[in-house]
DNA sequence: TCATTATATAAGTATATGCTTATATGTCAA
DNA sequence: TTGACATATAAGCATATACTTATATAATGA
């Protein structure tokens, strides 16, 4: 296994150390999501959505694709630290139903 | 494996997202160590490690065992979040050339 | 072309964080 | 008992963080 500088790793566990970016993160190891998703399921603005998937980016955890109006965010597994991040979410409770119920609520967003 | 509630683990996360505190717990994965060490190894002040270690004792990451004029700190392995934060040293460097360094420089702490 | 929807960004603000310096507490040894 | 050492804690301060509100950008569809 790649061991990773420990002081990488620390701005890595802070980056997840925070509840908001944690879930979204653990929402995009399920599927790709777009903002607006983070919204319903997190209860939170969407400048505040915003601004932690911009972290997130930053820091290249997460790839963005445009489809029409809604920008489609997913897990960069090709990050350096994605195997980090995934022993991480191993660990916690799947985010699988919170997706099917906003499925069921149909509040979806598809666009294929 | 027993899933961690994701709240409690941005908690644990955010706790171990700092370099002086995860290069502490990394050296404590190799042996107890006492104040002074970490003041030496990490050269930064007695009361900034002093609190940075209080953090980790109020989560009840590290316990404490007095040794005459010394307080050593260990891993507390009964804590419920110590398989998430064992799986996190893994894929970070050991830190056991640092705690030779310092007893080829007649540093270590013995009192037993 | 214009209103609507999705998203990003900027600016402002309250709170959290991590240091510093000063001081208190506890142990040892002369 | 007193001085030295190890550690903890308190107070103060500068910076970081995570929101808010307001506004900008981009795509859609009537």
């Amino acid at each position: 296994m790649e061991k990773i500088p420990i002081e990488k790793m620390a701005t890595i566990l802070k980056l997840l150390g925070d509840k908001t970016r944690l879930t979204i993160v653990s929402l995009l190891n399920e599927r790709e999501c777009c903002v607006c998703e983070f919204v319903e399921l997190l209860d939170m603005s969407q400048p505040s959505i915003s601004q932690h998937v911009r972290k997130l980016r930053d820091k290249n955890i997460v790839t963005e694709k445009r489809k029409g109006q809604w920008i489609f965010y997913s897990l960069n597994k090709e990050n350096e630290f994605y195997p980090a991040i995934a022993s991480v979410l191993q660990q916690i409770p799947s985010q699988e139903e919170k997706l099917l119920q906003l499925e069921k609520l149909g509040k979806k967003i598809i666009c294929d």
